[in-house]
RNA sequence: GGCUGGGUGGCGAAAUUGGUAGACGCGCUGGAUUCAAAAUCCAGUUUACGAAAGUAAGUGCGGGUUCGACUCCCGCCCCAGCUACCA
C-alpha cells in the first residue's frame, strides 16, 4: 500500500480498472433484479457547474448504493443539446451551433469522467444527433395521423427590427435584447399537442406516485388546475337564440348575480365598441397592456359599461354587460358571471363603479354571523341560501346540485370539469432545434413527411446574419415537393421546443441504437425509471410533459405501465451569493480547480456532507478540505492498521469491552447506512455515521490483541460504507485490507445481530423531566430495579429526597422519568 | 392572494415513532510537535453564574396537550421557492 494518500494517482488508477473491467457497462440481466437510476441530463452550457456536481454525484451515490445491494443498475447519460444558448454563441462568436455544441460536450464530459461518476458511456447520445431526432420526427408524424396534433394560431414577441420572432428569454423589459427595439405581440400559425385530452390521466396518476414528493404533486395538481362548476347561458336581450356563456364554480350564488363582464377580446366587447367610441377606446387600451402575468395580478381593475343587456337564466331579470380587463380571453369562455356579493374582486369592481351588490349567503352557523359585512367586503365562504326564492334554506353543496338541475333542465346550463392546463405549444421559430417534420403545399394543405423520408435533418453548416433563424432564408431547406401530389412545396421552418427530446429521453437509453421506432424491447425491460434525480426547477413542465409523453408512447405500444418515474429526487439548489449556480457563477461554479486541488472524493463528499439533497444551500470551499483531510485520516489509518502486520481472526467471544463496543458500532452503523442510503435518501447523515465509525476506531486501543480483528472489520465497513460516496480511495483501500476485485460488486455486509446486543445500558434519569444523572443498568432492568438503580445516584437522590415519588416512567434501553412532588 | 418548504450555537447541520437538544463537520481558542511554518495529534468550544461538581435558561413569537415537545394542536411573525385576476 502506497504512502501518503495521493488523490489523484488513486483516482486514476481506479477510473482505469472500472474502464478496463467495463464495470458500469450494462445488458439486460434474468439473474438481477433491475433497477434504472437517471440524473436529469444536462444542457451542454461548456462547463460543468456546482449544482451539476451535485445532481450527479447524487445520481452516482444511488447507482452504486444499488449495485452493492445487488442490483443490476442501468446508469446512463446525455445531453440536451438543442437550445438557444447555442444559437446566441454563434450569434455573438461566429462558430456554428454544432460545432459549439460538441466542443461543450467532449468538455464536459470529460469533467463526469474525473468525478468518478459510474455511466454505462456505451449508451450516450445527445438530442441533436439525427438518430435522436428522427424518432421523435416520427412519433409526431404519428401523432397528427391520430389526432393528437393540431395548428392554431397563437402568441408570440415579435422583433420588428430584427424581423423575427424571440424567444421569452430574448425579451428584456419589453425589448428585444439586440436590437432594442419594443416587443410586439404577433399572432402566427403554431404546432399544438393536444395534452388536454389526458389532463385527467395526468390528474389522478399522481395518486399513484407514492415515492414522489408532496410538493410537486400539488404543484402538479395547481398546474392542471382541475375545477368543477357549471357552464351556464345568459340570453342576450334583443337577440333571439344568442346567448352569453359563462364558466363558474359557485352556482350557488346564481341569484346573487348583478352584473356580468367579458374579455376585451370578446365578440361582444367588440360589437359594444362599434356603437360607443369609450368602449372602444377601452378595447385598444387593453390591447396594448402588458402582459406580463406578474404584473397583471396588481393591475388596477378597470371597466366599462355597455349599451348591451343579458338575461337573467333563472328569473330573467335583464343584467348589464360589462367589458373588464381582469376576465382572461384564454380561459374558460372569455366572460364571467359577476356576484359582488361573494367575490372579492367582483365586490371591488361593482364598489368601484356603483353596482348593485345583493346577499344570496349567510353563514350556516348563526355564531359566524360577525363574519359577513357585505359593506366592507364579500363573503366568500359556503353557507346558507337566503334571498334565492325556491332555493332559500339549502346549504351552498345542495343548492349547486338543485340550480344545476335547474339549468339543465331549462337547457340554459350544463354541469362543466374545467382545467387551467392549456395544450402544449411546440413550435418554435429557431434554428437549433429538431425540425418539424411538415410539409405545406398550397395544393393539398399541411402534410407529414413519409417514414422513408425520415429524418428531416437540420443543416449544420449555417451562417447567422442576425437573430432570425437561418432555415427562413435557407432555399436548399425549405423547398420541397409535397409527398401527396409531387408539387412544389414549402418545408416547415420551425423546429421543436426542447421540452420535447427531454420529454422521452429516458427510454432511448434503455436502447439507443434501436432501428425500430423510437425504441424497442428493452424499454420493456428497464422501464419505469426506478429512480430519478434532478432539479425543482422541471418540477411542473419537464416532469408533466415526460409524464403526457410517457402515455402517448404507451398508447402506441412503445412502453408498458403508466408512469415513467417511479420515485422522484427533488434537489434543492446549490447557491452562490444567494444566486442559483448556474444562472451565476460562470467560472466561480466550476468545480475544475477544485477538483485539480483536493480530487474528486473530496468533492463529492464535501457535496453530500453538505446538505440532505433537498434542502438549497449556500456553497462553500471549506468543506472540500475538510473531506480530503478525512479521505488522508481513512488511508492513514488503514496504512497504520496493516504496518502492524495481520490482524487475528475474528472471535467475538475474545474482544475486551472496547472491541464489543466496536463490533456495536461498526454493525449499528452498516444498519443505519443501509437506510439512509435506501429509505431515507439522506447521504449527509452517512458520511456522518461513516465519521463516527472511524473516530471510535481510531480511539480503539490494539493492546488487546483479539480487538485487532474488531478493527479490522471496522475498517472494512467505513470503507464499504463509504463506497457509494467516494468511490475511488475506497476502491484502493479495500483492495488494500484484503477485498479482491471491485468493491461496488462485492455487495452490502451483512449486519450481525449479535453485534448489536448489549448486557447492560446507559439509562438517562430525569426527575420531573430534568435530566439529574445516568446509570448502567441491566438491558432487561425492570422499573423497580431501574428506579433503585437512580435513586443510588447522589444527584438525583437529592432532588427527590424530600418529595413524594407520584409517578415513574421507564422507556427501555432510554430513560427512566421520576415524577415527584 | 394561493400552494409548498423552512426558521436549532460564530457557520453547514443532527436529533428517523413524542424520550439526554446541538451528533458529525467547518471555524475559533489553548496545548503538543517544529529553528520556524505547513501538515499532524490532543483538549475545549449554546448562553449566564461557577475553579469544578453543578445550577438556571435555551430550538422564530404567544398559548395548549403531555410525566416529558425542535417534534403534536391552536393563533401569529419572518424567510425562500413555485404560482398567480382561473371565474
Amino acid at each position: 500500500m502506497s504512502w501518503p494518500y495521493d488523490p489523484h494517482q488513486v483516482e486514476k488508477s481506479a477510473q482505469d480498472l472500472w474502464n478496463d473491467a467495463e464495470t458500469f457497462k450494462i445488458t439486460e440481466s434474468e439473474d438481477r433484479e433491475k433497477f434504472y437510476c437517471l440524473s436529469m441530463f444536462p444542457y451542454p452550457s461548456g462547463q460543468l457547474h456546482m449544482g451539476h456536481v451535485r445532481c450527479y454525484t447524487l445520481g452516482d451515490v444511488i447507482n452504486r448504493y444499488r449495485r452493492l445491494k445487488g442490483y443490476n443498475v442501468l446508469h446512463p447519460m446525455g445531453w440536451d443539446a438543442f437550445g438557444l444558448p447555442a444559437e446566441n454563441a454563434a450569434i455573438k462568436n461566429g462558430i456554428p451551433p454544432a460545432k459549439w455544441t460538441r466542443d461543450n460536450i467532449d468538455y464536459m464530459r470529460g469533467q463526469m469522467q474525473a468525478l468518478g461518476f459510474g455511466i454505462d458511456w456505451s449508451r450516450e447520445f445527445a438530442t441533436c444527433d439525427p438518430s435522436y431526432y428522427h424518432w421523435e420526427q416520427w412519433f409526431f408524424t404519428r401523432l397528427f395521423r391520430k389526432g393528437l396534433v393540431y395548428r392554431k394560431s397563437s402568441v408570440v414577441n415579435w422583433d420588428p427590427v430584427d424581423q423575427t420572432v424571440l424567444a421569452n428569454e430574448q425579451v428584456e423589459d419589453g425589448r428585444g435584447w439586440r436590437s432594442g427595439a419594443l416587443v410586439e405581440r404577433r399572432e402566427m400559425p403554431q404546432w399544438f399537442l393536444k395534452i388536454t385530452d389526458y389532463a385527467e390521466e395526468l390528474l389522478d396518476c399522481l395518486d399513484d406516485l407514492p415515492d414522489w414528493p408532496d410538493s410537486v404533486k400539488t404543484m402538479q395538481r395547481n398546474w392542471i388546475g382541475r375545477s368543477e362548476g357549471v357552464e351556464i347561458d345568459f340570453p342576450v336581450v334583443g337577440k333571439d337564440g344568442e346567448a352569453l356563456t359563462v364558466y363558474t364554480t359557485r352556482p350557488d350564488t346564481l341569484l346573487g348575480a348583478t352584473y356580468v363582464a367579458v374579455a376585451a377580446g370578446h365578440p361582444l366587447a367588440a360589437e359594444a365598441a362599434e356603437r360607443d367610441s369609450k368602449v372602444a377606446d377601452f378595447v385598444d387600451a387593453c390591447a396594448q397592456a402588458t402582459t406580463a402575468e406578474a404584473d397583471m395580478a396588481t393591475m388596477e381593475k378597470a371597466g366599462i359599461g355597455t349599451d348591451i343587456q343579458v338575461e337573467h337564466p333563472l328569473t330573467g331579470e335583464p343584467l348589464p354587460l360589462w367589458v373588464a380587463n381582469f376576465v382572461l380571453m384564454e380561459y374558460g369562455s372569455g366572460a364571467v358571471m359577476a356576484v359582488p356579493g361573494h367575490d372579492q374582486r367582483d365586490w371591488e369592481f361593482a364598489s368601484k363603479y356603483g353596482i348593485p351588490i345583493k346577499q344570496v349567503i349567510e353563514p350556516a352557523d348563526e355564531k359566524d354571523a360577525d363574519d359577513c359585512d357585505l359593506a366592507q367586503a364579500a363573503y366568500v365562504s359556503y353557507g346558507r341560501l337566503v334571498n334565492s326564492g325556491e332555493y332559500d334554506g339549502l346549504s351552498s353543496a345542495d343548492a349547486f346540485d338543485a340550480i344545476a338541475k335547474a339549468l339543465e333542465a331549462n337547457e340554459r346550463g350544463r354541469r362543466q370539469t374545467n382545467y387551467r392546463l392549456r395544450d402544449w405549444g411546440v413550435s418554435r421559430q429557431r434554428y437549433w432545434g429538431c425540425p418539424i417534420p411538415m410539409i405545406h403545399c398550397p395544393e393539398c394543405g399541411v402534410v407529414p413527411v413519409p417514414d422513408e423520408d425520415l429524418p428531416v435533418v437540420l443543416p449544420t453548416e449555417v451562417e447567422f446574419e442576425g437573430v432570425r433563424s437561418p432555415l427562413t432564408t435557407m432555399e436548399s431547406f425549405y423547398k420541397c415537393t409535397c409527398p401527396i401530389c409531387g408539387g412544389e412545396a414549402r418545408r416547415e421552418t420551425d423546429t421543436f421546443d426542447t421540452f420535447m427530446e427531454s420529454s422521452w429521453y429516458q427510454a432511448r437509453f434503455t436502447s439507443p441504437d434501436a432501428n425500430r421506432p423510437m425504441v424497442d424491447e428493452r424499454a420493456k425491460h428497464w422501464m419505469p425509471v426506478d429512480h430519478y434525480v434532478g432539479g425543482i426547477e422541471h418540477a411542473i413542465l419537464h416532469l408533466l410533459y415526460a409524464r403526457f409523453y410517457h402515455k402517448l408512447m404507451r398508447d402506441e405500444g412503445l412502453v408498458e405501465g403508466d408512469e415513467p418515474w417511479r420515485r422522484l429526487l427533488m434537489l434543492g439548489m446549490v447557491l452562490k451569493d444567494g444566486k442559483k449556480m448556474s444562472k451565476s457563477a460562470g467560472d466561480a461554479g466550476n468545480p475544475q480547480h477544485l477538483l485539480d486541488k483536493y480530487g474528486a472524493d473530496a468533492v463529492r463528499t464535501a457535496m453530500m456532507f453538505a446538505a440532505p439533497p433537498d434542502q438549497s444551500f449556500e456553497w462553500s470551499e471549506a468543506g472540500v478540505e475538510g473531506q480530503g483531510k478525512f479521505c488522508r485520516r481513512l488511508w492513514t489509518q488503514v496504512h497504520d492498521h496493516l504496518e502492524a502486520g495481520p490482524a487475528p481472526a475474528l472471535d467475538a467471544d475474545a474482544l475486551s469491552d472496547a472491541g464489543r463496543d466496536l463490533r456495536r458500532k461498526t454493525h449499528e452503523t452498516i444498519q443505519r447506512a443501509d437506510d439512509d442510503f435506501g429509505r431515507r435518501g439522506t447521504f449527509n447523515t452517512v458520511v456522518s455515521a461513516v465519521h463516527e465509525l472511524v473516530n471510535l476506531t481510531a480511539k480503539t486501543s490494539v493492546d488487546h490483541a483479539a480487538d485487532r480483528a474488531a478493527i479490522h472489520e471496522a475498517l472494512r465497513t467505513a470503507v464499504v460504507v463509504l463506497s457509494p460516496i467516494a468511490p475511488h480511495v475506497t476502491q484502493q483501500l479495500w483492495a488494500s485490507l484484503g477485498g479482491e476485485g471491485v468493491l461496488v460488486e462485492s455487495g452490502w455486509p451483512a449486519v450481525d445481530e449479535g453485534a448489536l446486543k448489549q448486557d447492560t445500558v446507559e439509562l438517562v434519569v430525569q426527575v420531573n423531566g430534568k435530566v439529574r444523572g445516568k446509570v448502567q443498568v441491566a438491558a432487561d432492568v425492570d422499573q423497580d430495579g431501574a428506579q433503585a438503580a437512580a435513586l443510588a445516584e447522589e444527584n438525583v437522590a437529592r432532588f427527590v429526597e424530600d418529595k413524594t415519588v407520584r409517578k415513574v416512567i421507564l422507556v427501555p434501553g432510554k430513560l427512566l422519568n421520576i415524577v415527584a412532588s
